[in-house]
DNA sequence: TGAGCACATTGACGCTTGTCAATATCGAGG
DNA sequence: CCTCGATATTGACAAGCGTCAATGTGCTCA
């Protein structure tokens, strides 16, 4: 839900390697992440939680397995933020702030 | 220049909010984020000097003021990690992954 | 040169985070 | 029921982070 939390959750290497393989595979078997990120199992679970709970991921159990992907709202959240940071970095500056403040004294 | 840099600047909510208004008014003085991020003067310098070193911002001296703006290219990486994203949720699963692995033995 | 403002740096504090070993839970299959 | 493999949880630890008071630096103007 809250904006900071799915940066904080994607702010993170382990974390940020699984959500591209999820970006890439659209599906991902958790016993396949532990492979890929070079930490213990019980760390991947750690960083997966973590995920699940920033709305990031969703997760639905297949028999034994447990497969991840990603959540579309939070995909579009980060979406819509790269589109402002970008449509701002491009902005004419608005030179408003010459400082004409001050003028009070 | 990384990725998660970029991210982690961005993930936290008095930095976040520095980005927000940068996105909407193109260039900001550092004295007029102290009023809005209800933080201390050195706080928000040490946010800013975080922005600065992920290269999301970059500043100009202007006499005795100093000013802000988003920087393009970590604007850009945001942008581009968001459609990544975006178009890694609306993915229909490879499906490849119903562990037809494990055929060892 | 000296006063005053804008901004940066330092040092210290409590809190959060990433990691793993050990252990627990949960399904499937015998 | 019992065993086994896949995940999750717990507990403990070091390291990193956000914050502020105090202090330092750099600029302007008189």
């Amino acid at each position: 839900m809250d904006e900071v939390k799915i940066l904080q959750a994607i702010a993170e290497p382990t974390r940020l390697a699984i959500v591209r393989q999820l970006a890439s595979s659209g599906e991902v078997c958790a016993c396949d992440f532990s492979d890929c990120c070079g930490v213990s199992q019980p760390t991947v679970s750690h960083h997966l939680k973590v995920l699940r709970e920033a709305g990031v991921v969703s997760c639905e159990r297949r028999g034994t397995w447990i497969y991840y992907r990603l959540e579309a709202k939070a995909a579009a959240r980060i979406s819509a933020l790269g589109h402002l940071l970008a449509a701002g970095a491009e902005r004419e500056p608005k030179r408003v702030t010459v400082k004409p403040a001050l003028a009070r004294s």
